[in-house]
DNA sequence: ATTTACGTTTACGTAAACGTCAATTACTTT
DNA sequence: AAAGTAATTGACGTTTACGTAAACGTAAAT
């Protein structure tokens, strides 16, 4: 249930499209110390009247970004750099290639992390296959 | 390069199968710090002698399954647990049920992992492929 | 008018995962 | 014998990512 006012600059200006604090904490399960910490940390930038903050869509999306990149293991740091690529205007050659590169390299990152989770899925399925056979062989001995 | 002395007891037990602990910190590239701070938390136990530790295969292994389980983003606490349930003797049903449930909900956590990171590099490969026909752009209007 | 709900700022606390000495021991190399 | 090299045991420090508590503001509901 997003925020409408419906007379305040704000939310005239961005129309229906403003969430609260606690809208976006139930939303992702998130406590709302968590989503102002992000804030601190320059992930998130929600719209102030007065002292009350209000998250835009593009808020919802970098909240949505931050959480699945805290799942895949990324610092809060990693996940800003990440942020400051996407935002980055490239003006010079030099520049988007610096941004190709990181990209690059974030890309092998996930390429590793995607070999180590298929191993260790392997892994537990072996396990797994294991316990169901011990588990029946106990059945049967009964 | 293995550890040998050929003379004392432990190595006549375990024929030149010990490593010693910078041994596993230059094959793994990890401090000998944190490889003593696993055993503090009861994921390594090597074999002493004296003062000295010993890192057998299963302790190389371990260190192994550290490592890929830090790069999945697992905490030590969650890879222990990890490492208790492998090493359970599961001598009743009851038990052996729990180890699958807890196999089971670590393949859930692994599978959204996977959704994950297939996101992310799907994201990244589009990301990419603006970048590089910006670069076109730029490197057509010189 | 006041409770209730929600939000804010400030500040201190904490758990995890090591890093970084410092002091000591043990072994080997010279 | 002296010096160097590798390892060990504390013990305190540090960073990250919040939790928690206090004290206050605002607005709606009773």
């Amino acid at each position: 249930m997003p925020v409408n006012t419906d007379k305040t600059d704000i939310s005239s200006t961005y129309k229906r499209k403003l969430y609260s604090i606690s809208d976006l904490s139930k939303e992702f399960d998130v406590t709302t110390r968590a989503i102002r910490f992000y804030e601190d940390a320059g992930l998130l930038s929600p719209l102030r009247e007065g002292r009350s903050r209000y998250y835009t869509v593009r808020d919802r999306t970098r909240l949505k970004l931050i959480l699945r990149g805290k799942r895949l293991g990324f610092s809060l740091n990693e996940i800003g750099e990440m942020f400051r690529l996407y935002d980055a205007e490239p003006g010079e050659v030099a520049q988007l290639n610096h941004i190709l590169d990181k990209i690059n390299e974030k890309m092998h990152l996930l390429e590793r992390q995607l070999e180590d989770v298929q191993i260790v899925m392997q892994e537990l399925q072996e396990f797994r296959q294991q316990c169901r056979e011990r588990l029946e062989q106990m059945i049967a001995d009964t």
